[in-house]
DNA sequence: CAGAATAGGACCAACTTGGTCCGATATTGA
DNA sequence: TCAATATCGGACCAAGTTGGTCCTATTCTG
């Protein structure tokens, strides 16, 4: 669990076609084909990308999408907020009023939102030129994890 | 989006109480009072983090359940890990052979790799200790993220 | 032996997610 | 101007997951 949902990871893969293929026009169509995304979901995600100024696009005939900006200026973080909504690891993190019901006696609310910025900083740091490229370091700065021991 | 179950948050909540009153025994029915969660939530909860060992649990008249370690050797991920099963953000990142259907074109699942072991990162350095104490600064070693502008 | 507690299940309702479909609108080219 | 092609903006539905309940062992204490 703690999952992305399938529409973001779509989504990236998509915009990693953008950035690889600098600042081509694609149908919906064409992307689709590519990328082995169903139509109908590449015209969805495509839809939210546009509504976050991440695409731009064009109709009518050769209409299409393009990249709004440039792939080292959007992060992943972006691109999930655009398609999932805002990151928020709780209830309590999120921009809404929490709807918990134990908000009150809650001793970690403010816990939790110190490790929800730490993730969506996480986020926030790789960009989409990053995972186009997967030979550089992206994220080296902080991965230095304790490993995980699996017995 | 992006968020953990209610199910792991409830379950830090009741984690926080045993941290605080150093090594007392909870009976299900008081933790549930105390947080406010529902009962027979509590009682499944308490279930899973006695397997994986986090809590002791101890039968019959006066019985209960004890930390099985002390609050600074529980990390919050593998609380979340107990509780909510292993994190993987997308289905590659999982342990599980992933049936994504794009594997094959798939561009960036090693990208996302990366991005999933700064999130357990962050999740694993986080200990039960430093939760329930909400002064100090456990975050503080790896918050230094861009600030997020939301105008 | 009786009572109190956990253990381990099956079980169900409600919400979310993944995915489809259709009509409207805009643009291009003949 | 008209037809073809594309996006745009919805509604819509099925399936899976989650949140939550309940019931019956089993184990320990007094």
């Amino acid at each position: 669990m703690l999952r992305i949902t399938r529409q973001a990871d779509y989504g990236i893969v998509l915009l990693t076609l953008f950035a690889r293929s600098n600042g081509r026009v694609f149908s919906a169509r064409e992307l689709a084909s590519a990328s082995h995304v169903p139509l109908p979901m590449v015209g969805k995600i495509l839809k939210l990308l546009v509504q976050a100024e991440i695409l731009g696009s064009h109709r009518g005939m050769h209409g299409g999408y393009t990249l709004a900006r440039r792939p080292d200026e959007i992060t992943v973080g972006h691109i999930i907020e655009a398609l999932d909504g805002p990151v928020a690891i709780t209830d309590c993190t999120g921009h809404l009023p929490s709807e918990c019901g134990i908000e009150q006696t809650c001793p970690v609310s403010h816990a939790w939102q110190r490790i929800n910025d730490a993730i969506v900083g996480a986020l926030d740091r790789v960009t989409l030129a990053e995972m186009t490229c997967p030979v550089g370091d992206p994220l080296t700065a902080f991965t230095g994890h304790r490993a995980q021991v699996q017995p």
